[in-house]
DNA sequence: GGATTCATGTAAGAGGTTACATGATTAT
DNA sequence: ATAATCATGTAACCTCTTACATGAATCC
């Protein structure tokens, strides 16, 4: 499966539940992601129009009366396989983390999805093994400024093992 | 003065200490910034054009007999004045710190340019003041997902302030 | 003989933002 | 009256990335 845009996925978790129009999915995002995902209306109807092209989602068309007609939006079997596939899979870049994984997080709170817990657990897995290669690379840079950077990128990772160790996995529940 | 991309203030530091070509300055940001910063060729030359455009930067040809002439930038005194205030200004966004900031430590340190201790110390004082208004904002809170969003800004902001007087602060030195 | 270095660029495209366009309905 | 809500979009623009173009010199 091709490496499609994280938004991409947040739209088809907005309809995992049941079929939206644009509209819909703009609200639903706005008060449930609020600050943590923004999609601008324009991009968000552009977005829809390309997954639709690509057979994740399907469209129908509700005419209303005294409104524009709502393009009502479905999710497809392959949408939702595409779809659970992203859920499940740990982010590759530490600085995915802070909003990409606080995504996946949300769907799987929100859906009551399960594989919650295994996600953190090898998304736990894959941080300290980069934490442990960030210390040997500091242990052999020289140069204070690159031992800096590697200082940093250090104690960013343990404050997320952290927080995923004492708020993410008590949010997630155990039943998932 | 107007807001000015990052990457153009990291190529007017890479001409502080004196005229370079943008061959030149890719090397220069290459070796020193390394993975911390990276600029394709072509942006870089972009960028050079603008910066010149916009009276930032002089450029001056010199011939050579069997390469291409090399367009020698020189920062004018606008430019040096405009690369200072940014120098230290603190990051407006939490995000920006990770890169930006350890950009602007990096040139404190390797241009030997005063005010690199005041600099962390106001980066101090309004991370602290963010972290209480997110320890604030996550009482208020019900919703626990978005209790979750402020937990991992807290814990982001409470690394980097340690960060910040553990690491940044030694750094920098006595003397800045 | 082939890769890398030096030195500059253009062109196309991907992803996003902001502004603008439409137009009735409902709330204040 | 006028502002906000509902509902969809197009167009222009910005930033950055990737691919491509040129062409001698030098290293292996």
């Amino acid at each position: 499966m091709k490496n499609r845009l994280h938004t991409e996925y947040v739209l088809l978790g907005a309809l995992f539940q049941g079929p939206k129009h644009g509209y819909e999915i703009m609200h639903f995002l706005d008060s449930a992601l609020q600050s943590t995902w923004q999609v601008s209306s324009s991009q968000l109807y552009v977005l829809l129009k390309r997954l639709e092209s690509q057979g994740l989602l399907k469209c129908s068309l509700k005419i209303q009366k005294t409104r524009p007609a709502k393009r009502v939006f479905t999710l497809t079997p392959v949408g939702k396989k595409g779809f659970l596939e992203w859920l499940r899979s740990p982010v590759e870049h530490v600085r995915d983390l802070r909003i990409e994984f606080i995504a996946k997080l949300f769907f799987f709170h929100r859906l009551s999805v399960k594989g919650g817990r295994d996600l953190i657990k090898i998304q736990i897995e894959s941080l300290e093994e980069l934490e442990k290669k960030f210390k040997k690379g500091r242990d052999k840079e020289n140069d204070p400024f690159k031992k800096l950077v590697f200082g940093i990128k250090i104690i960013t990772i343990e404050a997320w093992l952290k927080w995923l160790i004492e708020q993410a996995t008590p949010f997630i529940g155990k039943a998932y």
